[in-house]
RNA sequence: GCCGCGUUGGUCAAGAGGUUAAGACGCCUCCCUUUCACGGAGGAAUCACGGGUUCGAGUCCCGUACGUGGUACCA
């Protein structure tokens, strides 16, 4: 089993939107392939045409370039081994599956959806514990074992529908080693006669992707671990048809879990929980419901990939914030964890609060242009607003609290939480502040020091304790009782600014 | 039901027979800050249970419980 180089492969279905487990899914397999110097590639599971969703292919290509994790060949950038839709390879699958009946591997069946239904209720009465397709049934049923030859060709000539299905002989110990959780065995006595080929001439999952990944040369194989079940199927298939020696390994992904409750995370937790399950927002095409994600929440993508990459695996030092480079370097799926994580979205809010903190002024400027032209704020003057940023970004949780974090340095408050001033407001303060405003006029450098000192100093003439009038400056500027020192916010936006807010709020608190 | 996989604080987790059982999130207290954060110091809180093996078990073995996944012409 040599294989040139590694290659791995993620290979969603597109049926809308792309769920915390898939992202990372793709960001394992992309670490690991990096790391490896080897190649990641990007095939698309469209075979069933009643789940397939309009624009979700796309949608999905988006998401993954938001986190940077592009891979080397896609149905857009098409390597060796196009196509990489199994829509598009169709002829290829049938090929295969028509070997395996010809070497006994396999077999014809043409069961209607009905007459396996009656199966599984005749099963269910008669108290049996399995109400698999299996070798304990199929010579009862309509397929190519049952029948004769003749009769068989007979049903095909008529262009009778039929499946193409596994032949698992019982009995049978099989082993494989997952390279997270160690060595796996299976009794074949357990396995049913998985659908290979479909009705409708698309290969069912179990087909397509040991044919894949035997032609793209795929040497290793995450998935999550509900695949584990099945893969014993893969296994036989992999043995009939291209040899156990040439099988990539395989490493099955824990799960991710819902936060309160039991089982897998579903979209539907985060309609519930009030948090994202989904990298970006996706709109449905048909019901024009829209899912939230992480994207437009205000994550940023190095947040959400690093929050990703310890869900499920840790370094086994103290280390939390990883770059993506410094996760290449250091991932190893040995480190995996065998059992499922609850999600913690307070614990992702931290990643992103962190990681906020990590960014310059300068790296995440784009994005907070971005978010104050989305409440139609135009930011004219970059220096400024780096400097904004620089103020504020300590205490931004998400990008989107730039906003309400920011958005006083560039336009006067709205709204002053008179509750927080009316109670002691006094003519003291009153003359105090016009008097201020008149000082502040005359000063020669409007820095925060001789602000400060300014302040400082007529609060010592008039006997007033500070700290009774800091309070009130900081709503006059502010409107509320947050954001950065008063003096730098009154510094950052200029003398006749300060003066116009102060005056400004001297008529509400006097009116 | 049957089959697979798992189980260290509320959550993420370190831990590869001998540790005072790391660290982080969240929570609480205090300090810093004449706002809110940041930052700093501290606190409460954990090895699912029962049997073995061993001088010694969170670590190895067996059982039980619980959780989780699969049991589709879905992936």
């Amino acid at each position: 089993m040599a294989f040139e180089k590694v290659r791995v492969r993620f290979a969603p279905s597109p049926t809308g939107g792309l769920h915390l487990g898939g992202v990372r899914t793709v960001l394992y397999n992309y670490l690991f392939a990096k790391q490896q110097k080897g190649e990641f590639i990007l095939r698309i599971e469209d075979t069933d045409k009643s789940r397939y969703v309009e624009g979700a292919e796309k949608y999905i290509f988006d998401c993954i370039d938001w986190c940077g994790l592009q891979a080397d060949e896609s149905v857009l950038r098409p390597g060796p081994y196009a196509p990489y839709r199994q829509s598009e390879r169709k002829e290829t699958y049938k090929k295969y599956a028509e070997q395996l009946i010809k070497d006994g591997h396999a077999y014809y069946a043409f069961d209607t959806t009905e007459e396996i239904e009656a199966l599984r209720e005749k099963l269910k009465a008669s108290g049996s514990n399995s109400l698999m397709y299996d070798h304990h049934v199929r010579m009862q049923m309509k397929n190519s074992l049952s029948l004769s030859t003749t009769e068989t060709q007979a049903l095909l000539d008529q262009k009778t529908p039929y499946v193409i299905r596994v032949k698992v002989e019982p009995g049978q110990e099989m082993h494989f080693n997952d390279i997270i959780r160690g060595e796996i065995s299976f009794d074949t006595t357990h396995v049913d006669d998985k659908v290979l080929l479909k009705a409708d001439g698309m290969p069912t999952y179990h087909l397509a992707v040991v044919v894949d990944d035997f032609l793209m040369k795929i040497s290793h194989a995450f998935r999550g671990e509900e695949w584990l079940p099945s893969a014993p199927v893969h296994i036989l298939l992999w043995k009939h048809l291209f040899g156990l020696e040439n099988m990539p390994q395989w490493a099955h992904l824990p799960l991710i879990l819902k936060p309160d409750g039991h089982g897998k995370l579903s979209k539907r937790d985060g309609d519930r929980l009030g948090f994202p399950v989904y990298a970006m927002d996706w709109k449905d095409p048909l019901t024009g419901n829209v899912t939230k994600g992480f994207k437009e929440l205000g994550f940023l993508p190095q947040a959400f990939i690093n929050m990703l990459a310890m869900l499920g695996w840790s370094s086994g030092t103290e280390q939390e914030i990883f770059t993506k480079e410094e996760l290449v370097e250091k991932f190893s799926l040995e480190r995996v964890h065998k059992a499922g994580a609850k999600f913690d979205f307070e614990k992702a809010k931290w990643y992103n609060h962190e990681w906020i903190k990590k960014l310059s002024p300068e790296e995440l400027k784009a994005d907070v242009i971005e978010i104050f032209s989305a409440k139609n704020i135009e930011i004219k003057d970059e220096d400024f607003l780096l400097k904004v940023i620089g103020l504020v970004k300590d205490r931004c949780t998400l990008l989107t609290d730039f906003y309400e974090q920011g958005i006083f340095f560039f336009q006067s408050p709205n709204v002053l939480d008179k509750e927080a001033v009316m109670p002691k407001w006094n003519d003291d303060k009153k003359q105090f502040f016009t008097l201020f405003a008149e000082e502040l006029a005359n000063l020669r450098d409007f820095d925060p020091l001789d602000i400060e000192t300014s302040f400082k100093t007529l609060v010592a003439e008039k006997g007033i304790k500070p700290g009774e009038l800091l309070l009130p400056l900081r709503i006059m500027l502010v409107g509320g009782k947050y954001g950065p020192g008063v003096f730098e916010i009154a510094s950052a936006i200029g003398s006749q600014e300060t003066i116009r807010r102060i005056n400004k709020a001297l008529n509400i608190f006097n009116a």
